[in-house]
DNA sequence: TGTAACAGCGTACACGTGTACGCTTAAATA
DNA sequence: TATTTAAGCGTACACGTGTACGCTGTTACA
């Protein structure tokens, strides 16, 4: 039980998810990855790849679930530098700009197999998104005092805005264009918050009245 | 001149586009296509294919064009309903997810194109979408006197949303739960109208200060 | 120490792909 | 009417694909 073995397949199987990694680019989707070539790129030989994983979609559920993980990690990382003071909206953004420049490749995967052909990846990828807006849900109602309804509407609205612009993003190299896009961001957030709070506010009173 | 022969190609071309159409699918993207494919369904030989478009790439630019063409139809249909009075917010969600219904394969294209491989497609998907986004802005701008930049960014979060919808819309089948994604849409470009609103005034009178 | 398990390899096969080439047949033109 | 043009077809080729099968060498365990 001490292991060499089963070290040494845990690091072939991490070759073979980095050579994956590797060959992806804004040319390159998952899905135009042949089984050979993610082999040959691990020093394997084709089939040996069978060794790991019964299949490509396996590997690329895997790929996914990671690319998840980075996405959480990212969020934690956020909420870190806000825990030192500053906007959150602007660090937010500024955060998940930061991803797609140094992880873009692994941002392009969710973003495509969000709207790829199968459903197991689809609902992966969607899964993930969920957590994510969750876990800005969750945010918003304590730290703004919001109806459950409504937080979640601005969460998922915020989500949906940030991805798109992360989206954007890939597409531009230019690093004074980016900024742009990213103030755009920010103020396309304030306004939703601005809008959802106001609702809630609404609302509140209109209970109050009942 | 009389035109039998470039008739007959006119016919045998659109049969192409309507047999790539047709295998569009969830499960089956442009890239996923081969020529061999279309042209079976189509009723040709694969070599025959050539006489009409060059490449497969060819093909989906057209198939792109085509799309962005629905896209704008679709918006002065949805004008046409709002001239007749009702929310222009809730009229646009209803139309545009008439279109998801209708024309599932043909928004798919787009969405997947958008975040494909192919540079040319995904200039191409953007370009659609920035004509779409543009005809808002200039609606918006006039209707409810904003700012130019307000304006824009309004429009541009508000297509993000729709088109985010969409998407989501895709993988649902039951109708009670797109209904309420189409109002928790609705919800959300109120949100980011409101904010939109609230700052531009807020602009419009520290200008009047200034 | 003997043996069972198993990661990895090489070979081999059937299949689908894009497309080059030359042919046929019907419309367009002179 | 004679000639040119071009849509469409069939054959053929080289290539990349997934994966079945049997073999080797090394680790794990009895």
């Amino acid at each position: 039980m001490s292991g060499v073995r089963a070290q040494q397949k845990e690091k072939t199987r991490r070759q073979i998810i980095n050579a994956a990694l590797k060959q992806l680019s804004a040319e390159r989707s998952f899905s135009s990855l042949s089984l050979r070539e993610v082999a040959k790129e691990a020093g394997l030989a084709p089939t040996s790849f069978y060794r790991h994983f019964s299949d490509m979609d396996e590997l690329g559920l895997t790929l996914v679930d990671e690319a998840g993980l980075t996405l959480r990690q990212l969020m934690r990382q956020a909420r870190q530098r806000i825990a030192k003071g500053g906007s959150v909206i602007q660090i937010s953004v500024q955060t998940f700009m930061e991803l797609i420049e140094s992880n873009g490749n692994v941002f392009r995967l969710l973003l495509r197999e969000r709207s790829g052909t199968s459903a197991a990846f689809r609902a992966a990828v969607i899964r993930e998104i969920r957590y994510f807006t969750m876990e800005l849900c969750d945010y918003l109602q304590k730290a703004n005092q919001l109806d459950a309804d409504v937080a979640y509407m601005q969460a998922h609205a915020a989500v949906t805005i940030v991805f798109g612009a992360g989206s954007d993003a890939l597409d531009i190299e230019d690093k004074t264009e980016r900024d742009q896009l990213a103030n755009q961001t920010i103020q396309q957030l304030r306004f939703i918050a601005r809008g959802a709070l106001e609702f809630s506010d609404r609302r509140k009173i209109s209970k109050k009245f009942s």
